[in-house]
DNA sequence: GATTCAATGAGACGAAGGTCACATACTATG
DNA sequence: CATAGTATGTGACCTTCGTCTCATTGAATC
């Protein structure tokens, strides 16, 4: 069925487009670079990336969100960056050739766009605009590590729970899989009780209203003062 | 006196081809690039950059020591990063083109290279050798931020202070400038008292000793305990 | 619908660390 | 040497947070 093979590549090459990575490149450029992404489904729950193996891929993000965390010797996870479509991780591996900095777990269903390592050595080799492009990407990773750095050392738990809320709520874009308050805990590095506790809070200052199932968003400029101050 | 600006040249020549950005370039790239760089003599506490103004340059610390640091609403201080001979700092805004991402200031005597932004920006466009090199120097940021966040995230106070002794302690290549227990703080993201009294107790384990002016690492290995362990 | 497992709510307690208030060096000047 | 300014030692106190424990609720599976 030719007609498919069509549809497929062209979603591939829209997507290739769209991606900071790629951005700038003329259509026969992302096409050849199409040539070496292999899609990968993984399951909710699966790992993809595992701290400290040696790094396989890139990988996009296409649908679903990937969490991509630390673990403690105690066995305590610290979530450093959840990955929505149109995003990549494991890009730092891929540049410095050392180990895969962190672990990656699909957070729903997920499918994956992936370049093999050595594939995407080449296309750096050939492409020198995708080498500028990815000193801009690692940038903004750089700029969004401080950002938590900061949070980590600035406010207390229950301001970042509140930049967390504001942030992941974000412009209610596309399904982002419901938090659960033990990764919520992860994600802003503290225990599952004390985020319970912070809630519980936010909503009895009439910061958010707990729904069945989810967190809304009542007061967002109550929420930004909480996340905002650090005491 | 031609005699002295070729030693100049060469010095500098020098101390490019050893720096990650300029690495496996032939000395005409080097020279060509040298051309672009100017000196910045910076004395102790002087300011450098200043955290959301417009970036001016690159800088690499040729002698001395500069901190990087993010400061809180209430002034709190972060110091993420320590900048010695031969490395750079204020990469970040280079590439993305946004402001500095934080503050750098001396914290002794220093002399800096500099490349003006822009003329970074054409250097990269003449050099793709020096654009891979830049991925992989935001590579080990990266790399060292995730650090940092493990550390704020998983250690307690005393078990940071004493990474931030061994790292710093290094193996004792070249003068670095003594910490004050405010700076200490600022690294690890505490408040002064508490690195004394975190002090006071490695130094009652046996770990340290604390000389006039400094601090002896005793029990090294006792201290990659205490560094270790997250409790 | 019954059972099981995950997620949440909640209270009690203790430990780590932030804060305040001093006293006591040290050092860099004049 | 005197003096000011900075760095440090120290103790008391209190807040935030981590931990433990158990009840409750919800969702998934059979």
């Amino acid at each position: 069925m030719p007609n498919e093979d069509v549809a497929q590549l062209s979603e591939l090459t829209e997507f290739l487009q769209s991606s900071p990575y790629f951005a700038g490149l003329d259509l026969p450029e992302i096409d050849s670079i199409g040539g070496f992404v292999f899609d990968k489904k993984v399951g909710k729950g699966e790992v993809v990336t595992r701290e400290g193996d040696e790094a396989e891929a890139l990988y996009f993000v296409v649908s679903g969100a990937v969490k991509c965390y630390k673990t403690s010797e105690e066995g305590k996870e610290q979530i450093i960056r959840i990955v929505l479509p149109g995003d990549s991780f494991n890009d730092v591996a891929v540049f410095d050739d050392g180990p895969n900095p962190a672990s990656a777990e699909a957070m729903s269903a997920v499918l994956l766009y992936a370049i093999a390592r050595q594939d995407m050595e080449r296309i750096l080799r050939d492409h020198p605009k995708v080498v500028a492009n990815a000193t801009r990407v690692l940038a903004a990773r750089i700029r969004h590590f401080l950002e938590l750095v900061e949070d980590l050392s600035f406010r207390q738990v229950i301001g970042r729970i509140a930049r967390l809320l504001l942030d992941y709520a974000g412009d209610g874009t596309g399904p982002r899989p419901k938090l659960t308050q033990q990764e919520m805990a992860a994600a802003v590095g503290t225990a599952r009780e004390v985020v319970g506790r912070s809630l519980k809070t936010l909503h009895e200052e009439g910061a958010i209203r707990m729904e069945r199932n989810r967190i809304v968003i009542v007061d967002r400029e109550g929420l930004k003062l909480t996340a905002g101050s650090h005491a």
